[in-house]
RNA sequence: GCACCCAUAGCUCAAUUGGAUAGAGCGUUAGACUACGGAUCUAAAGGUUAGGGGUUCGACUCCCUUUGGGUGCACCA
């Protein structure tokens, strides 16, 4: 469509320009709109209005208009309204249900490493990882399904101070290696972190063990493995629960033999520098408007820190899978230092090809609008989250004579948390409220399973007059959910191009809209006329083989009840 | 102190990146079940898009400013 009116409109002004038409916000008067003309007519010199016509002139003088468009009209300055035939719709889904895909054209395929995991190692998920784990693992999903070669790695945060707390912990209370658990390390963590807090003595000595065991001491590196598998184990269990899942499960520590290499580039751009003992980077360039602080690399006691072992992550990357581009899914309040590690990036030859995509997440709230807390005051570990949501769907009086399976509640569970989490836009905050997100009715999870399931009975009940569409639309909520169901690659590539999975959450929330006011007004097994029954059966079969993909993007599987 | 982000219906959020009359859910009010899963559907009420100025044919969207919130600014990650 926008390219055939773009040759149109190139045949008329004679000049190249880009050409959308979108999706009409005046559905009364049209199905889709252009509302390029008033730039063309100030680049050209002729009234907004004559120009209009003068387009629709031209394309109603190909066959071609006639056979997509029921009316294309320019009934005011500026736009050119365009109406689809039922004949071009049918057309259209014709392609969707028998290409692959739903015949949705695909963006070039690139290498892209996508780093959404971030979990700490020696402390368990806790709210603050729901969301890079629930994001990140849907844009994962979304960039794969739009033809992008995709590596996603967990970048645990295994080598830094936290570490050297917790060994310093153990050795403090005379643990033996074999005697380490993971309620142990729970319990050290936190204790061993407010004890730094208070005690400047205490972190010295944390610092010094986290620099020793970086720099290969035997004895920490016991301690750090045994750690490290006891701490996997748990972040992998909750992980599996969400349907999170990685292609690496490299952290910090792995990225330590690549330093050397990377100081050494360092050096050769001459790009290191002293400043206080410690070495830095300058990142600022003269075109700012704000001052960048300087990327520190490493500290005066010798110590690497985080933005080291970012750098050396990335050099890693480079050499071991060259990739177009690296999408970073973390708390938005890391921005500055992605800023400053891309810039250093950019500096060195190694890396500097390579496009750098900060995708910031906002924080998660309680109801007070502060960060979510528990009653006691403290950060929610995710697995008392998802007892808790259990708890509390099941509590609606609607659920008094159902019984699920555990298999079917945890899908349930993740279904309420997930469509919560992704209808929100990933860079701003949101209110966390379980109860409103676990209700039935509403724009929940729930709701859209239930669409889901019921609209899945009919096709199973109907299955062999799956087939071809044939011209004819038969009412106005028909109509409606097939121009929904258009809309879907639009949809998907507007969601591709801005990471943003709550644009496909929230179609996919008014799609199921559209389905209900079908189902509702429209009663296929009543049906007469077998020729209907057949296009509303291979309707809601499209419409069902969609919200499955879309489903998946959004990491949501579907129970068999609700 | 400097910088960044946010402010939209009573509440929680949209608005395809500058287009026509700012849309949903919850809540409120009024309707629809001898019908494929009523956990649904059909409607109504609810707005000076925080205030003020500017750019533009056109501004929730861009610029300036005031107010109110959040966040970040070198040896934590």
């Amino acid at each position: 469509m926008n390219e055939y009116l773009k040759s149109i409109i190139e045949k008329v002004v004679n000049i190249k320009e880009k050409v959308e038409i979108k999706k009409s916000n005046r559905p009364d008067l049209c199905d889709y709109q252009y509302d390029g003309i008033f730039s063309l007519s100030k680049k050209i010199h002729v009234h907004p209005m004559d120009l209009g016509n003068k387009i629709v002139e031209e394309l109603k003088k190909n066959s071609k208009t006639n056979e997509m468009f029921k009316e294309v009209e320019c009934v005011k300055p500026g736009f050119i309204n365009f109406t689809l035939t039922d004949e071009y719709i049918n057309e259209l889904l014709n392609q969707m249900i028998t290409k692959e895909k739903f015949n949705i054209q695909m963006p070039k395929q690139e290498t892209i490493i996508i780093d959404y995991g971030g979990a700490n190692v020696a402390k368990p998920l806790h709210v603050g990882h729901l969301r890079p784990a629930i994001v990140g693992e849907s844009i994962k999903r979304l960039l794969k399904y739009m033809n992008q070669f995709v590596i996603s790695d967990v970048h645990l945060g295994d080598y830094g101070l936290q570490i050297g707390q917790v060994i310093y912990g153990i050795q403090k209370e005379n643990i033996s290696l074999e005697n380490i658990t993971l309620e142990k390390l729970n319990k050290i963590y936190p204790e061993m972190s407010a004890l730094c807090k208070e005690n400047a003595e205490v972190k010295e000595k944390c610092e010094q063990i986290t620099k020793d065991l970086q720099d290969g001491d035997q004895e920490y590196q016991k301690y750090f493995q045994k750690i490290l598998l006891i701490s996997k184990q748990d972040i992998k269990k909750i992980y599996d629960y969400l349907d999170v899942s990685f292609d690496l499960w490299l952290g910090e520590s792995d990225s330590y033999k690549y330093i050397p290499a990377l100081t050494n580039e360092l050096k050769q751009q001459n790009l290191l520098k002293e400043s206080q003992g410690a070495k830095i980077v300058e990142v600022e360039k003269p075109t700012d408007k704000i001052s960048i602080p300087p990327f520190l690399y490493q500290k005066s006691n010798h110590a690497y820190l985080y933005g080291t072992t970012d750098l050396a992550t990335i050099y890693q990357r480079q050499l071991d899978f060259k990739p177009n581009k690296i999408l970073y899914v973390v708390d938005s309040r890391q921005s500055l230092h992605f800023t400053q590690v891309f810039r250093v990036c950019k500096k060195l030859p190694s890396t500097q090809n390579i496009d750098y995509e900060f995708l910031g997440l906002g924080t998660i709230n309680g109801k007070d609008g502060k960060p979510f807390k528990t009653r006691a005051g403290n950060t929610p570990k995710l697995e008392q989250l998802f007892k808790e949501t259990e708890t509390i769907f099941l509590q609606d009086e609607i659920h008094e004579n159902n019984t699920y399976s555990q298999e079917d509640l945890s899908k349930i569970v993740n279904a309420i948390i997930k469509f919560a989490d992704l209808q929100n836009n990933r860079e701003k905050e949101y209110i966390f409220d379980i109860d409103k997100f676990s209700r039935v009715t509403g724009k929940t999870g729930p709701y859209i399973l239930y669409t889901y399931l019921r609209t899945e009975k009919i096709i199973k009940n109907n299955t062999t007059f799956i087939d071809n569409f044939s011209k004819t639309i038969y009412n106005v909520h028909d109509r409606e959910l097939r121009m929904k169901i258009i809309e879907l690659e639009n949809t998907l590539n507007y969601a591709f191009e801005t990471r943003l999975p709550s644009v496909i959450a929230n179609y996919l929330y008014e799609l199921c809209v559209f389905i209900n006011a079908f189902y509702e007004n429209n009663h296929i097994n009543n049906l007469e006329n077998e020729s209907q029954k057949k296009d509303w059966v291979t309707l809601l079969y499209l419409t069902v083989e969609i919200m499955k993909v879309l489903l998946n993007i959004l990491v949501i599987e579907i129970p068999s009840k609700m």
